[in-house]
DNA sequence: ATAATAATGTACCGGTCGGTACATTGATTG
DNA sequence: CAATCAATGTACCGACCGGTACATTATTAT
């Protein structure tokens, strides 16, 4: 093992902690002294382990799509026999489920990530990362309705592309009004008319 | 008239060039150098003409509101005998035609502040301000669907407040896909699949 | 003309921003 | 036991933040 004092803080644990405050404050609307008192740590250890500001912001985004993103998507694919629509409704409400956990800031950091991406505050690898998970995930959705449509699971005309913004514009919406102070009962009307479409 | 030296700008213009400052770039991210130069003015005329930051913030989303949102809205009512979907449509496309504008910030300004309000930096009367807006939106899209049910042209079985709440989730979706780039042709492919719902 | 009034330009205020230098503390290696 | 090395606490840096004091410049009323 290494010489030298140990940390004395979870960096997994601080990096989660560090997420939350970004999620419910934005990039320009966390200070520095925010983010040292939620993680319970100063100024020099934080730097010594994330960096700077910009980069505990990408490693937080990443943090978020592990584990807040990519799990739920399983829900798509997971039951390949039942119906394409109770799919699209599995994962949607679980998307609902922690976009209005009380725990959380509510909605989606990757969606205030994204309102955020304009602000001329902004760092460039921050948007183009945005930028880059957006569209991945935009094109995870696409093949999901292709592969659908090839086992001849979808009955819509639309085409998957298309599918998949429509998915992708409900599921904005929701983070959105979850943000605006929605509950989980109102996410589930929210999709059960979603849902209709498909 | 007054004594006293003239205005050297016009207050109505400097009000629509900061609307679209924080617009694009929100509260905590705008600051008053940017401001000022957007505006053409120093900081004493400014501070003369709208208070502080926060009250010229406020008088930004009452013009969004005036200048964007309640000309929309007249879409749903007009046409008291075509189809309540075609209503809808007209309304969403209009939306969807300033959202994509490119001589504006990209998607809407309301939903940009809701996705700011939770933010510590953000003062509680602009976080008041945009909640009572957001009631007010909901309440509006409410007595339409109510109205048009008591017509006898709903054909959903959907309580008019669910309807409300799903049409608030496309708008707030539209202006989160549009922030982040989509074009109105895409806006356009999601409106024609949201308005199946009615 | 001159007094009164209102908007402008400049220069500055205390406070906070993101980021760091440096000395100290604690743990490992020999 | 030093000697070494990494993490911590403190104290500070220049830059920028929102906001304002004050003198100057225009404009109107007398």
């Amino acid at each position: 093992m290494a010489a030298g004092r140990k940390l004395q803080f979870d960096k997994d644990q601080a990096l989660d902690e560090a997420m939350q405050v970004f999620w419910a404050n934005g990039y320009s609307g966390t200070s520095l002294n925010q983010l040292t008192s939620a993680l319970g740590i100063n100024k020099p250890s934080l730097y010594a382990a994330f960096g700077n500001k910009e980069q505990l912001y990408c490693r937080a985004l990443e943090r978020y799509g592990s584990r807040y993103g990519e799990p739920r998507l399983q829900h798509l694919t997971k039951p390949d026999t039942s119906p394409l629509r109770e799919g699209v409704q599995a994962y949607l409400l679980a998307v609902a489920r922690f976009q209005t956990d009380p725990d959380l800031p509510g909605g989606c950091f990757f969606v205030q990530t994204t309102g955020e991406a304009r602000a001329s505050a902004m760092p460039h690898p921050v948007v183009d990362s945005m930028t880059t998970i957006n569209r991945q995930t935009l094109e995870k959705l696409t093949g999901f309705f292709e592969r659908e449509k090839a086992a001849g699971r979808l009955d819509s005309e639309s085409a998957p592309g298309t599918l998949a913004l429509y998915l992708m514009n409900t599921l904005f919406g929701m983070a959105m009004i979850a943000r605006n102070g929605a509950t989980f009962s109102d996410l589930e009307k929210v999709v059960a008319l979603a849902i209709q479409v498909f």
